[in-house]
DNA sequence: CCAAAACTGCCCAGTAGTGGGCAATTGGAG
DNA sequence: CTCCAATTGCCCACTACTGGGCAGTTTTGG
């Protein structure tokens, strides 16, 4: 879907030294083997998860049984947060999709860190601001953005160094929420543009440059308030 | 647009007696009257705004020099902590809609009552946890559902006890994000649908309940990780 | 009380994207 | 190499919505 957290936002590497420390301290490890899975839609457990190293599936399946993926997450990328801080059970399923190390952080020792260290606090703070900072870009995109703008930042999002992105259409699509018809309109004008090409099965963006260019121009702000 | 913070997560109303008075105590109080600017695009003023009484409409002005609203506010409804927390300036106007009282928090203040008190924190958060709920659903409703649901939920945010929605068409288009025609056609479906009545400056809810499960069987699901 | 302004309802043409379908191309497995 | 499944490109009709415009109604302010 639509949103993807902005890399700056890694949690655990932009935490200062000391504190990382001590979280590292007060969370119990837990190592999860490549294709298990971490939990299941509906877990009640309220903890925290950081994945110190290791790749991460959140996946969801819908009412038509279908299933969907949430995000795919890296080193020092956390999920859980919410769970622990609104009390919702977790609402979807986490697989480990190679060998994965997480802490884990329960309620309590989270709320000790939060009321003994104000730069801890503060850290939170802030994360907590960028995401919702993100989900409104995402939001504002969602409406004002044409498809191929939408498509553009989401190839930048997905491309590796390189400009390849090994996704096939269908599965952009999805992740756009567009029609494949769509998404096929919206990457043949790029690729008209000299922007990208079209292979089977990936993308390969040709002028990064000029396609981010081309994404700031239109511009969207955040909104929020 | 699209974005409206659910009634529950009113910051004021829900806040513990003594650390409502707390913050009244250390609020600035600031009366704006009807139809005046409360502060304009760029405002790096740091402070966070409470509507005590009045109602508030925050609203920016895009590229193509389009109006949006952003929200309109009511009693217990705050607006400015982001630039707060995460220190960017507010890219958004404030105008009072009706006379309006203000409480005017500065960030000492503010960061003086997180550090002293355990449970404003906890408010905080739980406010903070619950905006970032709301942004997701909202990016999710805004694929998914038809002008016309989303034009329900818009309205049933705003009504009143009565189910009075003080709105004109044009208000709420800029709400959705959508046009003035797109929404009149959305509340012509739902009036004919017996759900609502349209009058001139206002809309009614006639049968909340009904509007209520038309939403909730279109059952969109939030997506927080 | 009257004129101006604000607001609604509706018409129109135009457009971006949907959903289905189908032929052509590609890659992989036997 | 050959067949099959996956994937792409493109066609179509259709839908939801946009943006402009305008007549008719309601409200407001002198």
């Amino acid at each position: 879907m639509i949103f993807h957290s902005s890399r700056e936002s890694d949690f655990l590497t932009d935490l200062d030294a000391p504190l990382r420390q001590m979280l590292f301290d007060a969370a119990i490890r837990r190592q999860v083997a490549a294709k298990q899975a971490i939990q299941r839609e509906g877990d009640t457990a309220r903890t925290l998860m950081i994945i110190q190293s290791g790749r991460v599936r959140l996946s969801r399946t819908n009412a038509e049984g279908k299933r969907m993926a949430l995000a795919h997450l890296g080193d020092g990328d956390l999920f859980g947060l919410f769970a622990l801080i609104i009390g919702r059970p977790k609402n979807y399923d986490a697989d480990a999709e190679i060998d994965t190390t997480l802490l884990v952080v329960d309620r309590p020792t989270f709320n000790g860190l939060l009321d003994r260290e104000a730069a801890f606090r503060n850290h939170v703070f802030t994360f907590l601001g960028r995401r919702l900072e993100s989900a409104f870009q995402a939001l504002s995109d969602e409406r004002s953005l044409p498809l191929t703008l939408k498509t553009a930042r989401v190839l930048l999002y997905y491309a590796d160094e390189e400009g390849r992105v090994e996704l096939t259409q269908q599965a952009l699509a999805e992740q756009l929420g567009a029609s494949r018809n769509g998404l096929g309109l919206a990457l043949k004008s790029l690729a008209e543009e000299g922007l990208i090409e079209r292979h089977y099965g990936s993308i390969r963006i040709t002028d990064r440059d000029r396609l981010d260019r081309k994404l700031s121009e239109a511009g969207s702000q955040s909104l929020l308030f």
